[in-house]
DNA sequence: TATGAATGAGGATTCATTCAT
DNA sequence: GATGAATGAATCCTCATTCAT
């Protein structure tokens, strides 16, 4: 009995999941007001309703799947960041997952921005995001830190440097939309080391 | 005759003008999906066929307005570079007016991405941005080689790193709308300080 | 097993019963239209399902809510009857149960109206409606010609005038669901004095 | 100049009218929930837009087609007291277009009672009717306690009466719609006659 | 029996665009 | 040139009902 439960609870997860999965796609390839609630429900194979069923509403449905997409990362980037011994090596690594980022979820996070761009309570709308992007942030920060103190680099506002490395790397993954020839990879490679050189103390 | 047709076109030109400043001020506030043409044509004091009289859809009037504020920016950035005498200077130039821009800009730059992002043809949409985008790119590019020829700065890849550079403001200008206690000036310091530091020559 | 079925059966009568309940209260509370059969399920704490279980059909449910929550009214009134030896004395008794009605039911009357007046078969759905009112009057009717048999009251269209006083307090019972301030029971005692004092013989 | 608006001016107005005349056919022929947006348009020959240009949504344009059906009674009932010299014959006159009253409001009557059993907010949306209940109750009493003053009726509570045969009218128009053989005028008369004798003085 | 998941028709509303004046 | 009235396609969401388990 517990068993049937159990199953009608995990087709319950899965059913969930396949509409944010379907939701995550359309909405990626269409933006969020090109995108209708039954194209989400006919990619996924289920009607209209059963949206409903899961979701209140469109922006629940649009938040879930960037909010599902999103949810890796900060563990993925913590894990990245053993990825090196020194803060220098750290960074580099960091800096090599941030093109992958950029490359992967462009697409998602332009769906994101067309939507946070006419969404009456921008600041809100934007929190989750705003989060990650703390979150991140803090990371990075200690890195550099830890990069002063150990005489690796020489000191420097950290937490200021970070925002503007976080920016440029989505500010890439956007400019990655529109203009498909950029080399992100080569952009990526200068940039971190013109930054390390420029952090490396004395 | 000439005179009448004159003042006739230039009452044209005028209440075009009109009707594109409250386009990008309705627009920016609102982003383009929230926006209705009502909006706009209340905000202008017209009805809203006189909107059509003028341009032909919605989103022909949202191009118009957002070509016309960033038209500027070329002859703006041309002048920005004259206000130093090494590449040094004008970088940091360029960077301080890269500040006024985030701080301009971002109403405006959150309405194109939302625009921008439901597009059908994204690629095309974002053309005169794109093109914007490369004139920018060149003209700091320039004076990255010119820093290099003069030994200023050290070998590298200069075009990689605007791209880098230039994503980064755009980067910050967003990140602006969802994060407003950010401190773009103090940022943008830090950044283009460390940058530079990583440029130069020896 | 006799024992057994009856013992199912028992069950199943308790069921629909509450299930009954609910949809009185829900109905009574948000009227036809504003309830949903969801709405009815929560109250009663048993799914959709259950309820097409012991219904055919929303409509069905409702129609078996209010008759139940009607069938007592017959043989009330016939014991209300016997409250008073003279006619006079009994009209003032049923005059003053009529009060507790129209307290009563106001709320159910309510929802009754709702769905009756958007049913395709109006006179259908009222069928029950009328049925009741015309057992009421007819043994109001009654009271009154027993009067007047008996020189208490002066001949008078009886049947007429009972409509009259019917439509009065059904009238009533819906004007204190707009009206709240209002007293009844003042109201009822001065209708019912001024129409025996009409009514007296002599 | 003045012409060309005032002639646009003057279609408007025609054209809510007959949007509303439309919804009032509608609306009490179907009910308020059985009824659509487009059956109204279709009713009155324009598009389902035209209707939101006129009215902001269903719930309005069906008070407006309500208040405006009822809206003219007040100073019809006032010009039917004229109709007596003697509160008696006052009443009476009342009495007789009460009668009409009924004949000719029931369908309306069925329809505002299902929008307001069904509406959030009974209070508010009875409102208008409310108030129209107490214009006509106020001039009723008035008339008795002329006759009161003028020694033509017995002490009384007048307001409380006038309550009752207000409800009994309305009662009876609702009994109308679902019990088509009633002879209001016969119970109206019967109903009248006795009232009138139970007040008379003496 | 009972559940809760699934369905899909239906309806109110919005809004870019057109058009008669 | 300008107006504002009219259009109607498009879309989100609700909810009575059905069905597999």
């Amino acid at each position: 009995m517990g068993e049937a439960l159990s199953k009608r609870e995990q087709m319950r997860v899965e059913r969930r999941q396949q509409i944010l999965d379907s939701a995550l796609a359309v909405f990626s390839q269409k933006g969020f007001h090109a995108s209708n609630v039954s194209d989400v429900a006919a990619h996924a194979g289920v009607s209209q309703g059963t949206i409903y069923w899961y979701f209140d509403s469109k922006e629940e449905l649009f938040d879930a799947a960037i909010v599902g997409f999103f949810s890796g990362f900060g563990a993925e980037m913590t894990a990245v960041l053993q990825g090196g011994e020194t803060a220098t090596e750290k960074l580099r690594a960091l800096a090599n997952s941030m093109d992958d980022f950029a490359v992967n979820a462009q697409q998602v996070f332009g769906a994101f921005l067309g939507y946070w761009a006419s969404s009456q309570d921008r600041q809100g709308s934007a929190k989750f995001w705003v989060d990650l992007l703390h979150e991140y942030t803090r990371c990075v920060v200690t890195v550099i830190e830890e990069g002063i103190k150990a005489g690796e680099f020489k000191e420097v506002d950290a937490e200021a440097l970070v925002w503007a490395i976080s920016a440029a790397y989505d500010g890439l993954a956007a400019y990655m939309m529109f203009i498909p020839d950029i080399d992100v990879r080569r952009v990526s490679r200068v940039f971190i080391d013109t930054l390390l050189r420029g952090l490396r103390a004395d």
